[in-house]
DNA sequence: CTCAACTTTGAGCGTTCGCTACATTTTAGG
DNA sequence: CCTAAAATGTAGCGAACGCTCAAAGTTGAG
Protein backbone atom coordinates (compact mmCIF):
# COMPACT_ATOMS: atom_id res chain seq x y z
CA UNK A 1 0.00 0.00 0.00
CA UNK A 2 2.31 2.76 1.13
CA UNK A 3 5.39 2.20 -1.37
CA UNK A 4 7.18 5.52 -0.87
CA UNK A 5 9.52 6.93 2.18
CA UNK A 6 6.88 9.55 3.12
CA UNK A 7 4.14 7.03 2.90
CA UNK A 8 5.74 4.98 5.53
CA UNK A 9 6.45 7.73 7.33
CA UNK A 10 2.95 8.94 7.63
CA UNK A 11 2.07 4.90 8.45
CA UNK A 12 4.35 5.01 11.52
CA UNK A 13 3.05 8.35 12.72
CA UNK A 14 -0.55 7.01 12.27
CA UNK A 15 0.18 3.67 14.36
CA UNK A 16 1.80 5.75 16.63
CA UNK A 17 -1.19 8.01 17.17
CA UNK A 18 -3.44 5.16 17.44
CA UNK A 19 -1.21 3.24 20.03
CA UNK A 20 -1.01 6.44 22.62
CA UNK A 21 -4.90 6.83 22.28
CA UNK A 22 -5.67 3.10 22.63
CA UNK A 23 -3.81 2.99 25.96
CA UNK A 24 -5.74 6.91 26.76
CA UNK A 25 -9.17 6.37 26.08
CA UNK A 26 -9.65 2.67 25.30
CA UNK A 27 -10.94 1.04 22.34
CA UNK A 28 -14.42 2.81 22.24
CA UNK A 29 -12.72 6.33 23.29
CA UNK A 30 -10.91 6.26 19.87
CA UNK A 31 -12.43 7.64 16.67
CA UNK A 32 -10.77 8.48 12.75
CA UNK A 33 -11.08 12.28 13.61
CA UNK A 34 -8.71 11.77 16.65
CA UNK A 35 -6.11 9.80 14.99
CA UNK A 36 -6.06 12.00 12.06
CA UNK A 37 -5.68 14.57 14.33
CA UNK A 38 -2.99 13.58 16.69
CA UNK A 39 -0.79 12.01 13.57
CA UNK A 40 -1.57 15.19 11.52
CA UNK A 41 -2.54 13.88 8.84
CA UNK A 42 -5.94 14.15 6.42
CA UNK A 43 -8.57 11.24 5.89
CA UNK A 44 -8.10 10.74 2.82
CA UNK A 45 -4.38 9.97 3.99
CA UNK A 46 -5.24 7.55 6.41
CA UNK A 47 -7.74 5.54 4.19
CA UNK A 48 -4.40 5.41 1.69
CA UNK A 49 -2.59 3.73 4.03
CA UNK A 50 -5.27 0.98 5.45
CA UNK A 51 -8.27 -0.13 4.71
CA UNK A 52 -10.68 0.61 7.86
CA UNK A 53 -9.88 2.19 11.24
CA UNK A 54 -10.79 -1.39 12.65
CA UNK A 55 -7.55 -2.16 10.28
CA UNK A 56 -4.98 0.07 12.28
CA UNK A 57 -6.28 -0.54 15.66
CA UNK A 58 -5.82 -4.21 14.72
CA UNK A 59 -1.97 -3.82 13.56
CA UNK A 60 -1.26 -2.15 16.62
CA UNK A 61 -3.28 -4.59 18.62
CA UNK A 62 -1.01 -7.63 17.09
CA UNK A 63 2.35 -5.38 17.65
CA UNK A 64 0.79 -5.49 21.30
CA UNK A 65 0.34 -8.98 22.05
CA UNK A 66 3.51 -9.66 19.69
CA UNK A 67 5.23 -7.71 22.51
CA UNK A 68 3.61 -9.46 25.56
CA UNK A 69 4.67 -12.91 23.97
CA UNK A 70 6.63 -12.76 20.86
CA UNK A 71 6.46 -16.19 19.16
CA UNK A 72 9.50 -18.04 18.82
CA UNK A 73 12.39 -16.97 15.97
CA UNK A 74 10.90 -13.13 16.51
CA UNK A 75 13.41 -10.15 17.78
CA UNK A 76 12.68 -8.18 20.38
CA UNK A 77 10.96 -9.63 23.76
CA UNK A 78 9.32 -7.61 26.10
CA UNK A 79 8.47 -10.54 28.67
CA UNK A 80 11.10 -13.14 29.03
CA UNK A 81 14.82 -12.51 27.11
CA UNK A 82 13.75 -14.74 24.15
CA UNK A 83 16.54 -17.67 25.40
CA UNK A 84 13.72 -20.82 26.10
CA UNK A 85 16.13 -21.59 29.62
CA UNK A 86 14.44 -18.44 31.99
CA UNK A 87 13.71 -19.34 35.13
CA UNK A 88 10.67 -18.50 36.49
CA UNK A 89 11.52 -16.27 38.51
CA UNK A 90 13.04 -14.45 35.59
CA UNK A 91 10.08 -14.73 33.28
CA UNK A 92 7.96 -13.17 36.65
CA UNK A 93 10.33 -9.73 37.02
CA UNK A 94 10.17 -9.97 33.15
CA UNK A 95 6.13 -10.18 33.28
CA UNK A 96 6.24 -7.56 36.14
CA UNK A 97 8.53 -5.25 34.16
CA UNK A 98 6.30 -5.12 31.32
CA UNK A 99 3.09 -4.62 33.11
CA UNK A 100 4.67 -1.40 35.43
CA UNK A 101 7.58 -0.13 32.45
CA UNK A 102 5.82 0.47 29.35
CA UNK A 103 2.28 0.63 30.46
CA UNK A 104 1.42 1.84 27.08
CA UNK A 105 1.21 -1.74 25.67
CA UNK A 106 0.30 -3.49 29.08
CA UNK A 107 -2.73 -0.77 29.19
CA UNK A 108 -3.53 -2.10 25.93
CA UNK A 109 -2.80 -5.38 26.58
CA UNK A 110 -5.67 -5.40 29.74
CA UNK A 111 -8.11 -3.57 27.54
CA UNK A 112 -7.93 -6.40 25.04
CA UNK A 113 -8.62 -9.02 27.85
CA UNK A 114 -11.30 -7.07 28.80
CA UNK A 115 -12.80 -6.79 25.70
CA UNK A 116 -12.23 -10.67 25.22
CA UNK A 117 -15.59 -10.79 27.90
CA UNK A 118 -17.65 -9.85 25.25
CA UNK A 119 -15.83 -10.63 21.86
CA UNK A 120 -15.46 -14.73 21.22
CA UNK A 121 -12.93 -13.47 18.69
CA UNK A 122 -10.96 -11.12 20.98
CA UNK A 123 -11.01 -13.88 23.70
CA UNK A 124 -9.55 -16.72 20.97
CA UNK A 125 -6.43 -14.07 20.13
CA UNK A 126 -6.18 -13.16 24.02
CA UNK A 127 -6.27 -17.05 24.69
CA UNK A 128 -3.77 -18.10 22.33
CA UNK A 129 -1.23 -15.95 23.88
CA UNK A 130 -1.70 -16.06 27.28
CA UNK A 131 -1.45 -19.76 26.48
CA UNK A 132 1.41 -19.76 24.78
CA UNK A 133 2.84 -17.79 27.74
CA UNK A 134 1.46 -20.34 30.00
CA UNK A 135 3.49 -23.08 28.34
CA UNK A 136 6.77 -21.27 28.79
CA UNK A 137 6.01 -20.62 32.68
CA UNK A 138 5.08 -24.17 32.50
CA UNK A 139 8.60 -25.36 31.33
CA UNK A 140 10.70 -23.24 34.01
CA UNK A 141 8.28 -24.38 36.32
CA UNK A 142 9.37 -28.01 35.03
CA UNK A 143 12.80 -26.87 35.27
CA UNK A 144 12.91 -25.22 38.72
CA UNK A 145 11.28 -28.87 39.96
CA UNK A 146 12.37 -31.89 37.81
CA UNK A 147 10.14 -33.84 40.18
CA UNK A 148 6.74 -31.75 38.78
CA UNK A 149 5.07 -33.96 36.41
CA UNK A 150 3.68 -32.47 32.40
CA UNK A 151 0.59 -31.72 34.02
CA UNK A 152 1.60 -30.75 37.35
CA UNK A 153 3.58 -28.14 35.85
CA UNK A 154 1.08 -26.61 33.28
CA UNK A 155 -1.53 -26.10 36.17
CA UNK A 156 0.92 -24.51 38.28
CA UNK A 157 1.69 -22.28 35.70
CA UNK A 158 -1.57 -21.31 35.00
CA UNK A 159 -2.27 -20.44 38.55
CA UNK A 160 0.65 -17.90 38.43
CA UNK A 161 -0.02 -16.73 34.58
CA UNK A 162 -3.26 -15.60 35.70
CA UNK A 163 -2.38 -14.71 39.40
CA UNK A 164 0.34 -12.49 37.56
CA UNK A 165 -2.76 -10.64 35.19
CA UNK A 166 -4.98 -9.84 38.37
CA UNK A 167 -1.68 -8.26 39.75
CA UNK A 168 -0.58 -6.12 36.43
CA UNK A 169 -4.55 -5.46 36.10
CA UNK A 170 -4.77 -3.99 39.57
CA UNK A 171 -1.11 -2.58 39.60
CA UNK A 172 -2.37 -0.43 36.28
CA UNK A 173 -5.87 0.88 38.11
CA UNK A 174 -3.81 1.49 41.55
CA UNK A 175 -0.58 3.52 41.13
CA UNK A 176 0.17 2.49 44.86
CA UNK A 177 0.23 -0.84 44.23
CA UNK A 178 3.04 -2.92 44.91
CA UNK A 179 3.21 -5.68 41.84
CA UNK A 180 6.76 -6.51 42.31
CA UNK A 181 6.36 -6.97 45.91
CA UNK A 182 3.41 -8.61 45.55
CA UNK A 183 4.35 -10.70 42.89
CA UNK A 184 7.29 -11.93 45.19
CA UNK A 185 4.78 -13.22 47.50
CA UNK A 186 2.40 -15.10 44.63
CA UNK A 187 5.97 -17.30 44.20
CA UNK A 188 7.55 -18.54 47.36
CA UNK A 189 10.01 -21.09 48.56
CA UNK A 190 8.13 -24.24 50.02
CA UNK A 191 8.05 -24.41 53.30
CA UNK A 192 8.27 -20.76 53.63
CA UNK A 193 4.33 -19.95 53.95
CA UNK A 194 2.61 -19.04 50.53
CA UNK A 195 -0.22 -17.42 52.39
CA UNK A 196 -1.54 -17.55 56.18
CA UNK A 197 -4.67 -20.20 56.44
CA UNK A 198 -3.01 -21.23 59.91
CA UNK A 199 -3.68 -24.20 61.30
CA UNK A 200 -7.04 -25.66 60.81
CA UNK B 1 -40.55 9.06 38.38
CA UNK B 2 -42.30 6.00 38.08
CA UNK B 3 -45.29 5.78 40.09
CA UNK B 4 -47.81 3.67 38.81
CA UNK B 5 -47.43 -0.19 39.26
CA UNK B 6 -46.82 -0.18 35.28
CA UNK B 7 -44.18 2.11 35.45
CA UNK B 8 -42.18 0.00 38.18
CA UNK B 9 -42.14 -2.73 36.06
CA UNK B 10 -41.38 -1.32 33.23
CA UNK B 11 -38.02 -0.15 34.91
CA UNK B 12 -37.54 -3.19 35.79
CA UNK B 13 -37.53 -4.78 32.79
CA UNK B 14 -35.23 -1.59 31.25
CA UNK B 15 -32.81 -3.08 34.14
CA UNK B 16 -32.65 -6.26 33.07
CA UNK B 17 -32.94 -5.51 29.56
CA UNK B 18 -29.43 -3.17 29.96
CA UNK B 19 -28.17 -5.75 32.53
CA UNK B 20 -27.85 -8.51 29.93
CA UNK B 21 -26.99 -6.48 26.78
CA UNK B 22 -23.86 -4.74 29.34
CA UNK B 23 -22.66 -8.85 29.76
CA UNK B 24 -23.14 -9.92 26.62
CA UNK B 25 -22.25 -6.92 24.18
CA UNK B 26 -19.70 -4.91 26.82
CA UNK B 27 -20.54 -0.71 27.69
CA UNK B 28 -19.70 0.34 23.90
CA UNK B 29 -22.26 -2.34 21.98
CA UNK B 30 -24.91 -0.88 24.45
CA UNK B 31 -27.34 0.93 22.50
CA UNK B 32 -30.78 2.92 23.11
CA UNK B 33 -32.46 1.07 20.75
CA UNK B 34 -30.94 -2.13 21.86
CA UNK B 35 -32.46 -1.33 25.19
CA UNK B 36 -35.44 -0.78 24.59
CA UNK B 37 -36.40 -3.43 21.56
CA UNK B 38 -35.02 -5.82 24.20
CA UNK B 39 -37.20 -4.48 26.73
CA UNK B 40 -40.27 -4.55 24.75
CA UNK B 41 -40.38 -0.65 25.61
CA UNK B 42 -40.61 2.70 23.64
CA UNK B 43 -37.88 5.45 23.22
CA UNK B 44 -40.64 7.90 25.20
CA UNK B 45 -41.37 5.47 27.99
CA UNK B 46 -37.17 4.75 28.70
CA UNK B 47 -36.91 8.58 29.01
CA UNK B 48 -40.27 8.72 31.22
CA UNK B 49 -38.03 6.61 33.55
CA UNK B 50 -34.70 7.39 33.08
CA UNK B 51 -32.77 11.10 32.95
CA UNK B 52 -30.41 9.59 30.03
CA UNK B 53 -28.81 5.96 28.88
CA UNK B 54 -26.17 6.84 31.33
CA UNK B 55 -28.42 6.82 33.81
CA UNK B 56 -29.71 3.08 33.50
CA UNK B 57 -26.04 1.88 32.78
CA UNK B 58 -24.76 3.31 36.16
CA UNK B 59 -27.63 1.67 38.15
CA UNK B 60 -26.77 -1.27 36.24
CA UNK B 61 -23.40 -0.87 37.59
CA UNK B 62 -23.90 0.49 41.12
CA UNK B 63 -26.11 -2.82 41.34
CA UNK B 64 -23.26 -4.66 40.21
CA UNK B 65 -20.63 -3.17 42.24
CA UNK B 66 -23.47 -3.89 45.74
CA UNK B 67 -23.35 -7.29 44.42
CA UNK B 68 -19.50 -8.25 44.54
CA UNK B 69 -19.28 -5.89 47.93
CA UNK B 70 -22.49 -5.48 49.73
CA UNK B 71 -22.25 -2.13 52.20
CA UNK B 72 -22.14 -3.46 55.36
CA UNK B 73 -26.16 -3.53 57.12
CA UNK B 74 -27.29 -4.09 53.40
CA UNK B 75 -29.35 -7.30 52.72
CA UNK B 76 -28.26 -9.71 50.03
CA UNK B 77 -24.50 -10.43 49.48
CA UNK B 78 -22.75 -12.20 46.20
CA UNK B 79 -19.40 -12.57 48.17
CA UNK B 80 -19.41 -13.35 51.69
CA UNK B 81 -22.23 -14.47 53.53
CA UNK B 82 -22.85 -10.82 54.97
CA UNK B 83 -21.51 -12.03 58.36
CA UNK B 84 -17.74 -10.57 59.12
CA UNK B 85 -16.18 -13.60 60.94
CA UNK B 86 -16.00 -15.71 57.83
CA UNK B 87 -12.88 -17.51 57.37
CA UNK B 88 -10.48 -16.57 54.34
CA UNK B 89 -10.90 -19.99 52.96
CA UNK B 90 -14.60 -18.90 53.35
CA UNK B 91 -14.20 -15.59 51.51
CA UNK B 92 -12.30 -17.25 48.68
CA UNK B 93 -15.31 -19.55 47.76
CA UNK B 94 -17.47 -17.10 47.92
CA UNK B 95 -15.70 -15.11 45.68
CA UNK B 96 -15.08 -17.95 42.95
CA UNK B 97 -19.15 -18.64 43.86
CA UNK B 98 -19.67 -15.06 42.52
CA UNK B 99 -17.12 -15.60 39.54
CA UNK B 100 -17.81 -18.41 37.93
CA UNK B 101 -21.78 -18.44 39.32
CA UNK B 102 -23.38 -15.34 38.23
CA UNK B 103 -21.00 -14.74 35.45
CA UNK B 104 -23.49 -11.90 33.68
CA UNK B 105 -22.57 -9.30 37.24
CA UNK B 106 -19.57 -10.82 37.22
CA UNK B 107 -18.65 -10.02 33.58
CA UNK B 108 -20.32 -6.43 34.18
CA UNK B 109 -17.68 -6.25 37.15
CA UNK B 110 -14.56 -7.14 35.34
CA UNK B 111 -15.77 -4.97 32.42
CA UNK B 112 -15.45 -2.17 34.54
CA UNK B 113 -12.14 -2.86 36.19
CA UNK B 114 -10.85 -2.92 32.65
CA UNK B 115 -12.58 0.30 31.74
CA UNK B 116 -11.11 1.66 35.06
CA UNK B 117 -7.48 1.45 32.32
CA UNK B 118 -8.97 4.44 30.67
CA UNK B 119 -11.38 6.24 32.64
CA UNK B 120 -10.19 7.60 36.09
CA UNK B 121 -13.65 8.14 37.67
CA UNK B 122 -14.17 4.79 37.35
CA UNK B 123 -11.04 3.66 38.31
CA UNK B 124 -12.00 5.25 41.59
CA UNK B 125 -15.58 3.68 42.09
CA UNK B 126 -13.34 -0.05 41.61
CA UNK B 127 -10.84 0.51 43.45
CA UNK B 128 -13.21 1.80 46.52
CA UNK B 129 -15.27 -1.41 46.23
CA UNK B 130 -11.95 -3.55 45.77
CA UNK B 131 -10.51 -2.39 49.06
CA UNK B 132 -13.44 -2.49 50.73
CA UNK B 133 -12.98 -6.41 49.93
CA UNK B 134 -9.55 -6.51 50.93
CA UNK B 135 -9.77 -5.28 54.23
CA UNK B 136 -12.81 -8.03 54.27
CA UNK B 137 -9.94 -10.46 53.44
CA UNK B 138 -7.37 -8.75 55.76
CA UNK B 139 -9.36 -9.19 59.02
CA UNK B 140 -10.09 -13.29 57.78
CA UNK B 141 -5.84 -13.35 57.47
CA UNK B 142 -5.31 -12.00 60.66
CA UNK B 143 -8.55 -14.26 62.05
CA UNK B 144 -6.61 -17.03 61.02
CA UNK B 145 -3.21 -16.29 61.62
CA UNK B 146 -3.27 -14.15 64.87
CA UNK B 147 0.42 -13.86 64.60
CA UNK B 148 0.13 -11.69 61.59
CA UNK B 149 0.89 -7.65 61.80
CA UNK B 150 -2.30 -5.54 60.75
CA UNK B 151 -0.37 -4.45 57.68
CA UNK B 152 1.19 -8.08 56.65
CA UNK B 153 -2.48 -8.89 56.79
CA UNK B 154 -3.79 -6.26 54.59
CA UNK B 155 -0.57 -6.46 52.04
CA UNK B 156 -1.16 -10.43 51.72
CA UNK B 157 -5.22 -9.53 51.28
CA UNK B 158 -4.16 -7.53 48.32
CA UNK B 159 -2.36 -10.14 47.06
CA UNK B 160 -4.90 -12.53 47.31
CA UNK B 161 -7.33 -10.16 45.69
CA UNK B 162 -5.91 -8.69 43.04
CA UNK B 163 -4.57 -12.88 41.98
CA UNK B 164 -8.30 -13.81 42.65
CA UNK B 165 -9.40 -11.18 39.97
CA UNK B 166 -7.09 -12.55 37.56
CA UNK B 167 -8.51 -16.08 38.14
CA UNK B 168 -12.33 -14.43 37.64
CA UNK B 169 -10.62 -12.91 34.59
CA UNK B 170 -9.07 -15.67 32.95
CA UNK B 171 -11.99 -17.70 34.02
CA UNK B 172 -14.74 -16.23 32.45
CA UNK B 173 -12.44 -15.38 28.87
CA UNK B 174 -11.40 -19.69 29.43
CA UNK B 175 -14.48 -21.57 29.88
CA UNK B 176 -11.97 -24.68 30.55
CA UNK B 177 -10.09 -22.79 33.30
CA UNK B 178 -11.18 -24.32 36.81
CA UNK B 179 -11.16 -21.13 39.05
CA UNK B 180 -11.75 -23.38 41.55
CA UNK B 181 -9.17 -25.46 41.51
CA UNK B 182 -6.81 -22.75 40.80
CA UNK B 183 -8.20 -20.77 43.97
CA UNK B 184 -7.11 -23.34 46.48
CA UNK B 185 -3.82 -23.52 45.20
CA UNK B 186 -3.66 -19.67 45.47
CA UNK B 187 -4.23 -20.57 49.34
CA UNK B 188 -1.97 -23.03 50.71
CA UNK B 189 -0.92 -24.39 53.85
CA UNK B 190 2.36 -23.16 55.19
CA UNK B 191 4.86 -25.76 54.45
CA UNK B 192 2.75 -27.39 51.52
CA UNK B 193 4.44 -25.26 49.49
CA UNK B 194 2.80 -22.99 47.50
CA UNK B 195 4.63 -22.73 44.23
CA UNK B 196 7.28 -24.83 42.81
CA UNK B 197 10.99 -22.47 42.66
CA UNK B 198 12.89 -25.45 43.45
CA UNK B 199 16.09 -25.11 45.70
CA UNK B 200 18.07 -22.70 44.14
C1' DC C 1 13.78 17.03 -16.85
C1' DT C 2 9.68 13.88 -17.56
C1' DC C 3 5.99 11.59 -16.13
C1' DA C 4 3.66 7.75 -14.14
C1' DA C 5 2.97 6.23 -9.71
C1' DC C 6 2.23 7.48 -5.21
C1' DT C 7 0.47 10.61 -1.56
C1' DT C 8 -2.44 14.18 0.37
C1' DT C 9 -6.51 16.84 1.07
C1' DG C 10 -11.19 18.14 2.72
C1' DA C 11 -15.94 18.51 1.42
C1' DG C 12 -19.54 15.67 1.97
C1' DC C 13 -22.22 11.04 1.75
C1' DG C 14 -25.08 7.82 4.31
C1' DT C 15 -25.76 5.99 8.72
C1' DT C 16 -26.41 5.75 13.51
C1' DC C 17 -26.13 7.80 17.77
C1' DG C 18 -28.67 9.84 22.09
C1' DC C 19 -32.37 12.37 22.81
C1' DT C 20 -36.82 15.55 22.36
C1' DA C 21 -41.58 16.91 21.27
C1' DC C 22 -45.95 15.74 21.23
C1' DA C 23 -50.15 13.35 20.48
C1' DT C 24 -52.28 9.34 22.30
C1' DT C 25 -53.52 5.71 25.49
C1' DT C 26 -53.55 3.65 30.14
C1' DT C 27 -53.79 3.87 35.10
C1' DA C 28 -56.02 4.40 39.45
C1' DG C 29 -57.84 7.66 43.31
C1' DG C 30 -62.17 10.11 44.04
C1' DC D 1 -68.04 6.45 36.15
C1' DC D 2 -64.58 10.89 35.62
C1' DT D 3 -60.19 12.96 35.20
C1' DA D 4 -55.54 14.36 36.25
C1' DA D 5 -51.32 12.04 36.29
C1' DA D 6 -48.53 8.70 34.35
C1' DA D 7 -47.04 5.84 30.63
C1' DT D 8 -46.51 5.07 25.77
C1' DG D 9 -45.21 5.22 20.54
C1' DT D 10 -43.48 7.87 16.65
C1' DA D 11 -41.43 11.12 13.82
C1' DG D 12 -37.49 13.43 13.58
C1' DC D 13 -33.59 16.72 15.35
C1' DG D 14 -28.58 17.84 15.57
C1' DA D 15 -24.25 15.80 16.17
C1' DA D 16 -20.84 12.50 15.39
C1' DC D 17 -19.56 8.44 13.28
C1' DG D 18 -16.75 5.74 9.44
C1' DC D 19 -15.75 6.32 5.00
C1' DT D 20 -15.57 7.86 -0.37
C1' DC D 21 -13.98 10.55 -4.03
C1' DA D 22 -12.06 13.70 -7.32
C1' DA D 23 -8.68 16.99 -7.67
C1' DA D 24 -4.16 18.66 -6.57
C1' DG D 25 0.51 17.99 -4.97
C1' DT D 26 4.86 15.14 -4.33
C1' DT D 27 8.16 11.56 -5.22
C1' DG D 28 11.85 9.28 -7.58
C1' DA D 29 13.37 5.91 -11.43
C1' DG D 30 14.71 6.50 -16.22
Amino acid sequence: MARYRVGLETRERILEATRDLLAESGIDGITLKRITARADVGVGSFYNLFDSKEAAVFEVVRQALEAVDPHPGSRASAVGSGADGDTLEELVEAFVAFMTGSSTIARIYLQLAGLGLTDPAIAQRVLRSHRRRVQRFAAACRRDDASLGDDEAREQAETIMAALTGLGLTALIDPTFDMRAHAARLVVRPGAGAFPPAER
